[in-house]
RNA sequence: GGAAACGUAGCUCAGCUGGGAGAGCAUUCGGGUCACAUCCGAAAGGUCGCAGGUUCGAACCCUGUCGUUUCCACCA
């Protein structure tokens, strides 16, 4: 048979595999059809579709993390004879690629202004081609087995058009919008932006006390504020209803200092008695409390802010002052009038952009809104009722927290990379037609018959339509075959950082929209941390590129080593040296494929009848077998980690440093007696590694492909293998319990000799004494391989003591005891000490053991197999302990 | 202000619905064996933050407490 090259050299198989798979479609899934052309739903369908990656960027470790984890299940469920479906695409990423593509212009000497709309969006869009295949192409370096066939863009005409579908549905229930409201302004990035979008970040700031004298010169009111610049737009001053401290004043007017102007003392409910003074400045155009304030009390809206952050024409003598400047300067002004009472340095939250962390102003515009309070309710009860169910569910109470606290979506943005509203303006009377086409000429105003319309100019947020993603890339709002067979999908992967921006949006457009869950599961990761557990991040530049660990040591190291050890929704750190061992176990499941394809050089039979093979092989089929049934429920419960530990262990553990050891002499004895004998392991061996590599094929495809295919040459793939079922008829518990008494001996006598210092040279005799028939037969059926293993010259089984030296140390195991005579070897001051240690412990087993068992209470109700547990643990360690008795008293 | 998570071996983390504490790395010792030194064998290392409670039985459930982190929030 054909074998594999010596080394393992990631860097050449992976490109050509997936090269392979690529250029053959296998990823490529199909809407299955009966004869008669119908959808034919009764092969099962599994869908996920990417956490689309944005434009701007390129592959990083979150992405690594994120694909692994939807490859892993993609391909497990493809293994399990769905039909899956995997859909790729990328986001247009409004504002972060509108910032980019500016400072490209800005590279090559221009300015967006000067390029225009036009041009910029020409711009814009030649980013996008580039950028777009490069991060589709990292994600294939990564393993991605997405329909590569299917990929979507956020704004290309399918999805365009569902988003413009959205928007008139919504506009035409009255759910979107048009209102000259407060939003988040962000100055630098000169844009609305949503709550979403708005950080609070702690920063240490002054709270101003300041004096507002009455304007009837009867003293004054004192206020504070941590932003003094709005005062320039004050126009009220509140109190709390009934506060006696102001009762006489509310009705008054006040001097707003500096501005010379007079306000009103109002009383409203919002203000708190116990915070600061208790009297509050209200600058309606300028915080989100005081314009509700305002609203109430019909207050004028006073705007002192350009949207460049700089003081404006209302501002008076500040007018052209930066936001800053101008605080600076108030405050000046105000100590120098002999307004200000004093300064507090104070700890307060404010608001920055998340993209830019500029400080954010509240700011009053005309700006579209999605309502929330009809859709918010139909998607908490979907997750209420498990419909749609987080993994981990810890993070339901933050999706609740954040829907039921939610406010009007503002969805406008004043950007040109994105979806264009479709709302034309009459420049005559100002009416609004929402459109999915431009009016065309003679298209009159239904108000005041003008023809004079102009488009909004403003586009959407990107999150409009990435909420859309589950559904708008299957064709929505056409009714597609692919629609009704793949939708609603069954788990979205996605990290918690994420879940407010864009899962809850989906589900709420879903609902509305399809009538219908996006995805079953919502599948929460956390973050790829650095090695001190800082996040990795460009101004640390402490990020890792997965494509450099691609580079060095394979995709499937990288995959192995991301989703092992640890659990759903936690961060994790990202450590070399355990990608190293990801690669090392790589390397090894290369090498023991390696020796087997060198020993098969006889052809097998399809099956064998379990009664034809020896106790090893039907040990590790066994194994082999509740594996599957293990891994498989894991993967169920998307315990990835999990799953991946007991694959290796077992791979590494049983089937490499155990059985392969345990067949070698049956595999060299090519005599014709030795012949069954080896075939029955050859047989083993293969079936035990063809089932191994399926289970591990999810994890690392491109290793298990490759050696897949040298073992099973008549086969074009691993990647449509059917995935290993647990299988009665494979179940040996038996051997099971053999095996691990062989073991067990094993280990026992490697530690002595390591204790003895017994070099590999030395002569060893092991003498397994036992007064069981059935034990003995074990351990004569087992001798072939305990003598390599446990480096005997030869082992001999007997039913007493006769004929052993008294010097022979002893080691006690289950219903028998092992003699090694060392003779002269023996240092009996540490074999005493030895046996000393295993006594302590076995009082201590025995302690907790017969204590369960005199325990009345654990009698009767401790669950029957429990209590057969223990009794049979009270025997074994009652014989052990009766062995180091034995071999104590023998050495005085 | 509200909420959540974490605190387990020197380090980083697993540990499913409560029934004898695990992995990787690091450490110590031994090994050049014809699949693999990217390896093999052996060892050492933990009162599972602390205090209560529920239970026959708690790393796991409950309460409190200390410490760390994160998310959310329109109190100036």
């Amino acid at each position: 048979m054909q074998n594999l090259p010596t080394t393992y050299s990631p860097k050449d198989l992976e490109p050509r595999l997936y090269k392979k798979w690529e250029e053959g479609h296998y990823f490529h899934a199909e809407v299955p059809r009966k004869e008669n052309g119908e959808v034919d739903y009764s092969k099962k369908a599994f869908t996920i579709v990417i956490p689309p990656p944005n434009i701007t960027g390129q592959l990083h470790m979150g992405h690594a993390l994120d694909n692994t984890m939807q490859d892993i299940l993609i391909r497990w469920k493809r293994m399990q004879g769905f039909n899956t479906l995997w859909q790729p695409g990328t986001d247009h990423a409004a504002i972060a690629t509108e910032v980019k593509v500016i400072q490209k212009i800005i590279a090559d000497g221009h300015t967006k202004e000067e390029l225009g709309r036009e041009g910029f969006l020409k711009e814009a869009w030649a980013w996008k081609e580039t950028y777009h295949n490069r991060i589709l192409n990292q994600l294939k370096k990564l393993g991605a087995s997405c329909d590569w066939d299917r990929t979507r863009f956020t704004m290309d005409e399918g999805l365009s058009n569902a988003v413009q579908e959205v928007f008139i549905r919504l506009y035409d229930q009255g759910l979107i919008y048009r209102g000259n409201r407060i939003i988040n302004w962000c100055p630098v990035c000169q844009t609305s932006i949503s709550d979403a979008e708005t950080l609070h970040e702690e920063q240490q700031g002054h709270f101003w006390h300041i004096r507002y004298p009455y304007a009837d010169g009867t003293g004054y009111i004192e206020v504070a504020t941590t932003r003094p610049e709005t005062m320039l737009g004050d126009t009220a001053i509140a109190v709390h209803p009934g506060d006696e401290r102001y009762a006489d004043v509310v009705g008054k007017m006040v001097i707003l200092p500096l501005v010379n102007k007079e306000i009103p003392v109002i009383e409203d409910a919002y203000v708190d008695k116990e915070f600061g003074t208790g009297a509050v400045k209200i600058t309606p155009a300028h915080d989100p409390n005081d314009f509700e304030v305002g609203l109430r009390h019909n207050l004028e809206q006073i705007n002192v802010l350009t949207d460049d952050g700089h003081i404006n024409e209302n501002g008076g003598k500040y007018c052209g002052m930066d936001r800053y400047e101008a605080r600076k300067q108030i405050v000046a002004d105000l100590e120098e009038g002999g307004y200000l009472v004093r300064v507090e340095d104070m700890v307060h939250a404010v608001g920055t952009h998340d993209r830019c962390h500029s400080t954010v102003e509240p700011m009053i515009k005309p700006q579209w809104f999605v309502a929330m309070d009809k859709l918010r309710k139909p998607a908490i009860d979907v997750v209420r009722q498990d419909k749609v169910r987080f993994v981990p569910k810890r993070y339901e109470k933050m999706y609740f927290n954040w829907m039921e606290n939610l406010h009007d979506w503002c969805i406008s943005r004043q950007l040109w990379w994105g979806h264009r509203i479709p709302a034309y303006y009459c420049q005559e009377c100002g009416n609004i037609l929402v459109s999915r086409e431009a009016p065309k000429a003679g298209c009159k105003c239904g108000k005041c018959g003008a023809e004079n319309w102009k488009q909004d100019p403003d586009t959407l947020d990107t999150w409009f339509s990435s909420a859309l993603w589950p559904f708008s890339t299957l064709g929505w709002p056409e009714q597609t075959p692919e629609l009704s067979y793949f939708y609603p999908t069954d788990v979205l992967v996605t990290g918690y950082d994420i879940i407010t921006f864009w899962v809850s949006r989906m589900i709420f457009s879903a609902l509305e929209y399809t009538h219908d869950i996006p995805f079953k599961d919502v599948l929460i990761h956390g973050l790829v941390r650095d090695e001190q557990g800082r996040k990795m991040s460009k101004s640390l530049g402490n990020g890792i590129d997965p494509l450099e660990v691609i580079d060095q040591y394979g995709a499937d190291a990288l995959r192995l080593m991301l989703v092992t050890g640890n659990a759903a929704g936690n961060d994790m750190r990202f450590y070399w040296s355990k990608v190293e061992n990801a690669r090392n176990f790589a390397n090894k499941m290369w090498n023991a494929s390696r020796f087997i394809l060198m020993n098969l050089d006889e052809e097998l039979p399809e099956t064998m009848d379990p009664a034809s093979l020896e106790a090893a092989d039907r040990w590790i089929l066994s194994k082999c077998n509740n594996l599957a049934k293990e891994v498989t429920e894991n993967l169920d419960k998307y315990e990835l980690g999990v799953a991946a530990d007991k694959l290796t262990g077992f791979l590494w553990e049983e089937l490499c440093d155990w059985y392969i050891e345990m067949v070698k002499p049956r595999l060299y004895n090519k005599t014709p007696e030795g012949a069954p004998s080896r075939t029955a392991a050859l047989w083993t061996l293969k079936k035990v590694l063809v089932d191994g590599l399926k289970m591990l094929h999810p994890y690392m495809p491109f290793i298990t492909e490759e050696i897949y295919n040298y073992l099973v040459p008549e086969e074009d793939t691993i990647m449509y293998a059917p995935w290993p079922v647990y299988d009665e008829a494979m179940n040996f518990p038996a051997e099971e319990d053999e095996v691990e008494r062989m073991k067990e001996a094993i280990r026992g006598i490697r530690n002595i000799r390591t204790q003895m210092n017994v070099t590999p040279k030395t002569k060893t005799e092991v003498i397994v004494v036992s007064a069981d028939d059935q034990v003995r037969d074990i351990f004569a059926r087992g001798a072939g391989f305990l003598s390599p293993l446990a480096m005997a010259t030869r082992v001999s089984v007997q039913a007493d003591d006769a004929g052993i030296s008294e010097n022979a140390v002893t080691i006690p195991i289950r219903d028998a005891k092992v003699r090694i005579p060392l003779e002269e070897l023996v240092d009996f001051a540490a074999e005493k000490a030895r046996l000393e240690k295993e006594k302590k412990r076995l009082e201590g087993e025995l302690k907790r053991v017969s204590g369960k068992l005199s325990n009345q209470g654990f009698l009767a109700k401790a669950p029957a197999n429990v209590i057969e547990e223990e009794k049979e643990k009270q025997t074994k360690y009652q014989a052990l302990m009766a062995q180091v008795e034995e071999s104590l008293a023998r050495l005085g």
